[in-house]
DNA sequence: ACCTGAACACCGTTCAAGT
DNA sequence: ACCTGAACACCGTTCAAGT
């Protein structure tokens, strides 16, 4: 949505929810979450703050249809004909990423669990985890189980990276991992010894790791349920 | 706010990061996070609002501050004299029952990665994840991996928790398992036919259910390490 | 029906002035 | 050193008035 030179430009279309949205995910994305305010959107919509109110209720809806419409698309885009465990790995995966792109969906989806974007997520996993065989009555708890760690490890990774454009991550890791290397040695032993590991540990793979631990602990569910 | 008898009495001591930390901590659990300002927080202290400034550094810092002197009570109250499972389950359950008692730490844990309450519950748990025998090169994702799930299940759960006083948890459950019975049969086939357990189900349980997977995923990791 | 933009009721934060 | 409280620069949201 970058137009370069103006940004303001003639509205040629009517206001919708989608434009609107759209606009939405513009600001959050190039100027981050604090950016978006009602006045923002209104000036990048070429119209008045009011306006926004007869399309959406309220700033958290338009939050909310805005991690939508993210997740939306990322669920449409992943295949469906490969083994439940991978196909799991790789909605796990979108997810990540996506909030790896659009770092403020996070708060959003680890923050509501009615919220609709939350529902797809669900919907996408909960078949491939029956297919996994998951005895029925355990297949509630497995299934929210495996959703809440996605989000809330993607999430996490999320606010670790939210910080000034200027830091670098490495320099950034550097000086946390200093910080846990300074803490009293009685009281936080093994958060020191974990200092030295975190600058150099890969944010993806750490994510996968999670994953595959979650899934490994779905597999002993289906050991004792009969059948493939 | 309910003043009651009164509320603002006359300062006995001089203010101090404590006692400000403290009745933020009142009005976060008495009257929501929406009803912590600093007008509110300094009219409970009897004192200016900005002279709440002198000892904290701003809103955020005020949050985490207060967040971090609940979690310091609970892993305080968690006894160390356990079989590492059933240290690690008191563990997540200490944090579970801090959120479902003060659901704005919710947000707060899964929101800042770095901030000191998260390293509290990361040294808790990080020692006896070790002493299930967890190899040293997977110990650093398996424990990481293991907070934020709980992080992340805890806060999902605080989030659907969140909602009006009126509301009766079954009432509001069931309404949103209707709104998941009415969705399209072939976009959500799976929610649908998850929404008739939604109202009936047990948090606690849940939530153990899903720390169980992931500490069954790290019993695994173990299999391979020799001794014990 | 849809849009405008001033107005309302707030915020967090700062800072000159007090003690 | 520590506190006061008015002032500043914002917010989200509403609503009479326009088209």
């Amino acid at each position: 949505m970058s137009i370069g030179t103006q940004r303001a430009e003639r509205r040629t279309h009517a206001l919708s929810k989608e434009r609107i949205v759209e606009a939405a995910i513009g600001i959050l994305d190039t100027e981050g979450e604090a950016a978006l305010t009602f006045r923002t959107l209104a000036a990048r919509l070429a119209t008045g703050s009011g306006a926004i109110y007869w399309h959406i209720a309220d700033k958290q809806a338009l939050l909310a249809a805005a991690t939508d419409h993210i997740i939306a698309g990322v669920m449409a885009e992943v295949a469906e004909r490969t083994a439940p465990q991978d196909a799991i790995r790789t909605v796990a995966l979108g997810v990540f990423d996506a909030i790896d792109a659009h770092p403020w969906i996070g708060a959003m989806l680890s923050g509501d669990p009615w919220q609709h974007a939350v529902l797809r997520i669900l919907e996408s996993i909960g078949g491939k985890v029956q297919a996994l065989g998951v005895p029925r009555d355990a297949l509630f708890n497995a299934v929210t189980a495996l959703m809440n760690c996605i989000l809330g490890i993607a999430a996490q990774h999320a606010a670790a990276e939210r910080l000034p454009r200027d830091t670098e991550r490495l320099a950034h890791l550097t000086a946390i991992a200093t910080g846990w290397a300074q803490l009293d040695p009685a009281e936080y032993p093994f958060v020191r010894q974990l200092a030295g590991q975190l600058p150099g540990h890969d944010d993806r793979e750490q994510f996968l790791a999670g994953i595959d631990l979650v899934l490994t602990g779905i597999e002993g569910l289906c050991a004792r349920a009969p059948g493939a």
